[in-house]
DNA sequence: AATAATATAGGACAAACCCCTACACTTTTT
DNA sequence: AAAAAGTGTAGGGGTTTGTCCTATATTATT
């Protein structure tokens, strides 16, 4: 239908040479999309897409220096219209909505099939989002719930509680330093695990050091 | 002194497509290396290994399904003369001499570049060891052993059950992961801490954190 | 060969923890 | 105003962990 067809050209950025030979070699597969250029870091990244001339950048956001979400985020306000497929090693639902809310156009993993891949970069050259089943079903979840980060919903006293549980003190030694029963404090953590939609302390306390909470 | 230009036989073993595609890409430019198998899980190694001949295994190690120091344990063990390259994500000098230790021929990240891992390659097959300068260097020192990482002090077995703990996984899943007793895990964990100078699960989850353990 | 370290795990008991339930009080919604 | 939802508190009962001690087989180190 289409004769004279214009490539998507597309930027990747990932600090294995490895992996962006792979992507590239991948490509060269494809007669509609092309790398054009590629970025072994964020800042390269974000030098080079000043030039405006690609129509996807493809981002691994586990680089070293400026990386995940700050990345992304200075990506978006640098190029508004930029779509960004994000790519990354872990099979994270969590820090999916994170990325989407960031200004992601897609989210796929780096165990995703080059198929995979392909329709991830058509749907969002063609202005559209892309998430994998899995991530779909997690994020029409969260919808409901609320816009800001899972810890602004706590109560004051769950907040006070999940602190002291993100810094490792046991429910026994928050009871006393608050003068409750052990019993109190293991409703509070329940609640708060509810709410921030996780299982186990460890994840509060990934979740307090990731989002600075501590000290 | 090699007159026969017999090829460089290896299979590599990663779980990543992409990346594997990287890797047999990049060895279509050589002319004396050539990757004449797969495997995108230890398992799957394993059973290629053991009827197949090649002269390198190219072993990521952080795959689903056996990996890490077991598959490599057990890869010597079914092949005491496989030379054994071992690809990683992970910040190399944290982990190297374990690998060295355990029968590893050479140890490589993945953010080497082509030329690198064609050296790495190419010592490994000449039933040389191959480590980075970083690594050399890291050995080298480590020989006069100064204040070295509490984490470095702890033994194999020990070091799996300290990730698994700082990844805040319980006791018991740990034994059932491991098929090993609660109380096995139980006495790991107590000379870990101990080892570590600490007190609590929480303080190791600080610690693999700050030192970039986990991935 | 002797010694130390490692890997394994049992027993016994205590301490800690988790799930479920409950209830009073407050805030929000309808 | 009535109903619903949220918050702070805690008990009961069962499960999981931790502790301390002990033990044995296998490796490493000296």
């Amino acid at each position: 239908m289409v004769k004279t067809k214009e490539k998507i050209k597309i930027i990747i950025a990932d600090d294995h040479p490895l992996f962006r030979r792979g992507l590239k070699n991948a490509f060269a597969d494809t007669p509609d999309i092309e790398v054009v250029d590629e970025a072994e870091n964020g800042d390269e990244l974000l030098k080079k897409v000043s030039s405006a001339k690609y129509n996807i950048a493809l981002v691994d956001v586990a680089m070293p220096g400026k990386h995940g979400l700050d990345l992304l985020k200075q990506l978006r306000e640098d190029h508004p219209k930029l779509p960004i497929l994000v790519l990354t090693v872990y099979p994270e639902e969590h820090y999916a909505v994170r990325f989407f809310k960031a200004g992601a156009s897609g989210f796929i993993t780096k165990e995703s099939s080059t198929d995979q891949i392909y329709a991830a970069v058509r749907k969002v050259a063609s202005g559209g989002k892309y998430a994998s089943p899995l991530i779909t079903e997690k994020l029409a979840f969260d919808f409901g719930k609320t816009d800001r980060p899972l810890h602004e919903g706590l109560s004051d006293r769950e907040h006070q509680v999940f602190l002291m549980l993100a810094e490792g003190e046991s429910p026994t030694d928050i009871g006393k330093k608050l003068s409750l029963s052990v019993k109190t404090i293991s409703t509070h953590r329940s609640r708060i695990l509810e709410k921030m939609q996780m299982k186990k302390n460890s994840e509060l306390i990934h979740y307090a050091i990731s989002h600075r909470l501590l000290q």
